[in-house]
DNA sequence: AGTGAATATACGTTTTACCGTATATTTAAT
DNA sequence: ATTAAATATACGGTAAAACGTATATTCACT
């Protein structure tokens, strides 16, 4: 991130799948790719791509643990964008209530150590 | 302006001029076609297409006076977008002041009256 | 060492968005 | 009526973004 912009930040906004990985993400505090996967029920190559979209832009932080990559909102992004993702959240639940509902619907999800003591 | 949608808002969001015009009107209250014109230093047409698109999609409104069309966010915004809208214009001044400077600059700009009184 | 699961990337194609230029429309002024 | 200014729209071309598919990489398990 080299310094955050306004637009980047909207642009990284303006996709279906990214935007709603972003508030599962929001809800979830964190989730893998294969949670993604399933919650959005889109290819795994293609939400992969956009996740690194969005770690490249500075909206996304990652952690490796086993064979899984976890995604969470990046601790360092601006006051005022973390501002606009809850706003955001917290407004338009029917945006993304279908991928909550086959998220918990999924079977086999991966168990987390938390991220401190592994 | 059928349903709000969060997409929708953020892909309006998502391109230098019009974001940069949401961000100088909701900065003066309301703007002409020319004044953005002159402030952003684009083609007429190029205005026009935006501002007609942002309006389209119910994040603007405009009013006739004369031979100028003033645009200005529109009340029926939202909350949420109203406040994304805010947070995004006063954390980031730097991304529009060259703009703000050259619509002070410009001459003759185009004197309005009140809406309710014309 | 070999296999399978999770994830990332590369490549060519398709779709979407944006743009410049020309032109139409509306209003005001002469 | 004619002209000029402000704005809007239409059309074809270009560029950017997104996609599907194939493949590479990494790690755990046997």
């Amino acid at each position: 991130m080299e310094q955050f912009n306004p637009l980047q930040f909207y642009k990284c906004l303006a996709d279906d799948t990214r935007l709603k990985a972003m508030l599962l993400i929001s809800h979830e505090e964190e989730l893998c790719v294969c949670e993604l996967v399933a919650a959005l029920k889109l290819s795994q190559p293609k939400v992969s791509r956009h996740l690194a979209q969005l770690r490249q832009c500075g909206l996304l932080s990652d952690r490796k643990q086993n064979q899984w990559v976890y995604y969470s909102i990046n601790k360092a992004l601006p006051e005022w964008a973390k501002n606009v993702l809850t706003q955001t959240l917290t407004a338009n639940p029917s945006f993304y209530e279908n991928d909550l509902t086959r998220l918990n619907a999924m079977g086999n999800r991966p168990e987390r150590a938390a991220s401190c003591c592994n």
